[in-house]
DNA sequence: TTGAATGGTTTAATTTAACGAACCATATCT
DNA sequence: AGATATGGTTCGTTAAATTAAACCATTCAA
C-alpha cells in the first residue's frame, strides 16, 4: 500500500471515530464511563443513580448520555419507566484502536530513521 | 490485578492522554495533521504553507498548531523566522493506545460472557 | 539602518457546547 | 381516573472554543 493509500486510510479512520473522540474527550462523560464500568456486571445504572454519582443535574447527565450512545460507546435498556445504561462490550472504541494502528504503520513506513520511501 | 486497580488504570489513561484527545478530536486539526503528514519526509512545513492549503487565516492556524505542540503530537523547528512544523514519530498518540487497551483488557475480564469475576 | 518576510500574540466577535429550571411524556400503582 | 416515579426535551443562560483583524517581535537582506 502507497503513502496517499495510507493517507485516505487515516483520513476515513478520522471520520469513523469523530463521534467517539469527542465524546470520551469531555471530561465529564469519562467520569459518566468510569462510574458505568464500576457497577458490577452488565444490569447497567439508571439516570438518577449516575445522577447522585455526579455533580451534575439530571437533565446535563442525559444529554451526555445522549452523546455516548450516539457514539456507541454505552447502550440503554428499557425497563418500565426506567432506562438503564451501561457500557457496549462491542464499543465503539475499537475504531479508535484502528486509527491509532493506522497512524502507526504509517510513521514506521515513512518516518521511520531507517527507511524513507516515498510515495 | 482486580477491578479497582484498573479502573484506576484507566481513570489515569484518561487524564494522560486528556490533551491528545481534545487535540485530535477537532476536525480542522485533524485536516492539520493529514496535510502534515502528507509532506515528503520529516523536513516539516512552514506556518504560511500550512495556511495556504486550508480555509484558514495565519492566527487561526497557529492556534491549532500551538494545541497540537503542546500535546506532544507535532514539532517545531526554527530556522532564522521560519518556523518548521513536523509529525512527532515519538508522538503522544500512543497514550491513546494505552488507553484502549487497558479499557479492552477491563471489558475482557468484567464484562465478556464466559467469565465475570467481580472484583 | 531601513525594509521585507515570517509568524506569535492580543483583542473582540462569533459560534458552539454545557448547564439547569421548567416542562412534557410514559409507565406503574392504588 | 388520579397520583407517583422516572426520565426525554425545550428553552434561555452561561461558559468555552474558534476565528480574523490588528499588532508586535525577530531575522535577514540590501
Amino acid at each position: 500500500m502507497n503513502k496517499q493509500d495510507q493517507l485516505n486510510m487515516i483520513k476515513e479512520d478520522f471520520i469513523n471515530c469523530q463521534k467517539v473522540l469527542l465524546a470520551i474527550g469531555d471530561e465529564t462523560r469519562q467520569a459518566i464511563l468510569l462510574v458505568l464500568m464500576g457497577t458490577d456486571c452488565q444490569t447497567g445504572l439508571r439516570v438518577g443513580e449516575i445522577t447522585e454519582q455526579t455533580h451534575l443535574s439530571r437533565p446535563a447527565v442525559s444529554h451526555h448520555l445522549k452523546i455516548l450512545r450516539d457514539a456507541g460507546i454505552i447502550l440503554m435498556r428499557k425497563e418500565g419507566t426506567k432506562n438503564f445504561y451501561y457500557i457496549n462490550v462491542r464499543t465503539e472504541l475499537g475504531l479508535l484502536r484502528t486509527l491509532v494502528l493506522d497512524i502507526d504503520n504509517f510513521l514506521q513506513n515513512f518516518y521511520s530513521n531507517d527507511g524513507i520511501l516515498e510515495g
